[in-house]
DNA sequence: CTGGTTGCAAATCGTTTGCAGCGCT
DNA sequence: AGCGCTGCAAACGATTTGCAACCAG
């Protein structure tokens, strides 16, 4: 149970830092777990209000550099819909998913079909190239909105 | 050969100008017809470059404003890859498709799955989503790049 | 004429960067 | 002491908007 793909993210994050000549520090700290605590696709200016509720002394500047080191250690992934920001989930231990997402409440579900997997792959190599990730954003009307609008006719 | 769906783009917007009581102005007939021509995935900020080389008296803004309105006629797609920025294709008459782009080089091809968009649709219709779209992104090293890299080792 | 359209410049949005001071190690 | 870290504010790139002059219907 102490493979180190189970450390906590904690001390991952630390470890990448120290192998980069980068240091901890209480900001770092407390960003990663504001990030991890809310799990979902959070922005870094949301990150930023979250994280300042409990430290108004923390500048944006040091969210949004944090959040990129967060993403170059891997324990967080860019995501980015059709929207002009880019967002941020927590990665580590996690499986690799794609979204499903309501274009009326934003709601948004991961998923993920290895049948479909497997065809991306299949693609990619028959046009000579190597996959190196690939993202899949599903956009439609989840059932809450579709009773929403019904309900207005 | 006069049906709807192959007239040409120019009547199209037009015609969708007409209907939400905007006009066809010169300064559009341009933009459409180089955005037209070009045929890739253009930023508004490339294709303005293009056109000011036609006409330099047309403003950036224009430009920006025009290509959305192309957008919501649906004569052009907005598409945004890892970057920053806002892409955009011409739509009219071509079928849906999705891409293929290597991360070295940037060339991007355009693919197309049946199976995959099969998929898709059932899997959001599990989750009782019903689809209005979907965007897939492939990222991978295309041949030419993989062996230029293997030329250096 | 009237109301949409244009170019310009200023404003905005999300994000990055320069810098002087601070704090680990 | 040295080097990374911080917050601040200014800079940034892409895009949007306010506005007065302009022009299509």
């Amino acid at each position: 149970m102490t493979s180190s793909t189970q450390e906590n993210p904690l001390e991952l994050f630390s470890e990448f830092l120290a192998e980069h000549g980068l240091r901890m520090t209480p900001q770092r700290r407390l960003i990663l777990e504001v990030f991890l605590e809310h799990g979902g696709h959070l922005a870094a200016e949301e990150l930023y209000d979250c994280v300042r509720q409990l430290d108004p002394s923390v500048g944006q500047a040091t969210v949004y550099r944090t959040v990129k080191l967060l993403a170059e250690s891997g324990l967080a992934k860019a995501v980015r819909f059709d929207e002009g920001v880019t967002r941020y989930e927590p990665k580590h231990g996690r499986e690799h998913h794609d979204h499903l997402i309501c274009v009326r409440c934003r709601r948004t579900e991961e998923i993920l079909d290895e049948r479909i997997e497997k065809l991306q792959e299949e693609l990619a190599r028959k046009l000579g190239f190597v996959l190196t990730g690939h993202k899949m954003d599903l956009y439609g009307i989840c059932s809450k909105c579709r009773r929403k609008e019904q309900e207005k006719d």
